[in-house]
DNA sequence: TATCAGTAAATCGCAAGCTAATCATGGAGG
DNA sequence: CCTCCATGATTAGCTTGCGATTTACTGATA
């Protein structure tokens, strides 16, 4: 068998952090009834400026519309985000984050950002931005592929 | 709002990844009815050797026990792995790869090698020896979490 | 030997990723 | 104005991650 090289373990040393870090912010934002894809969802919307359409956040959140069409419904639910109609083009939603859940957000925040430097911890910035740099590079490259 | 620092962008960018990875990778499997967690399960027990328990699989594969098993049921139907019953333990089962698909098993692996050395070209072995440092770091801080 | 805690696997149900297909609306060209 | 393609959102259905629970067996101890 090939032995172990850095390119070979890279993919599954990545997939395996994402899951880790799914895991663990579900597990500290349970009790909040919230979960690490319908936080994020929120913190887009808000880096977003509030009245973006579904596709725009979507874009902005590298997901398909499907997915986040299930993540709206549950927040819509929950009360913390509203679908408004778009007067311009009646088939589009603009989106906002609604205004009694600031201190909510702060609450969720606070707790990702304690997780993650718990995670981090003891990690220099510049290797840090040395793998932002190679995620950087991941994503251009595999924009172009496509197909085989 | 905050500006975006190395340390805040690094989970997103890193699930952006893995998102990415799985996708294309189950993409360019697709025609031989493999997906990429199906793949993974297979190189995991060819690397581990055969005759792995499902509970030893499970944890070199770093997930849980329900999710191997489903995979399992899915490979096992497609005539890819076997589950035998183990002697000393009539609770456990030892898993094998069949012999039959030596050749299928290239053909999978070559893909995924074409695939990844397209989403790495680039990068130097040197900025992927920093990042997998940082990610094994990452489960290293983590492990010893759990609770808040 | 009988009991009982622990363990391997399986099952169930939820979440969130995806594609494909559908529906309504928009907009361009005949 | 009508037709027809494009586009925003939705729905349906698959996969794979998870935790909680169940089932079958093991092994230690009373």
């Amino acid at each position: 068998m090939d032995p172990q090289t850095p390119r070979d373990q890279f993919p599954f040393a990545n997939a395996r952090v994402a899951r880790r870090w799914r895991k663990l912010l579900d597990e500290r934002l349970k009790d909040l009834g919230v979960t690490q894809a319908r936080w994020f969802t929120m913190v887009c919307l808000q880096r977003g400026g509030g009245g973006l359409t579904q596709r725009e956040l979507a874009h902005l959140m590298t997901i398909e519309n499907p997915t986040l069409v299930r993540l709206l419904d549950s927040l819509e639910e929950q009360g913390l985000i509203e679908r408004r109609p778009c007067k311009r083009d009646r088939r589009a939603r603009l989106l906002y984050l609604t205004h009694a859940d600031e201190r909510f957000m702060s609450d969720l925040n606070e707790r990702a950002n304690v997780l993650r430097e718990e995670m981090l911890k003891g990690i220099e910035n510049t290797d840090l931005e040395v793998a932002l740099r190679v995620f950087e590079r991941v994503m251009e490259n595999s924009a172009n592929l496509k197909n085989s």
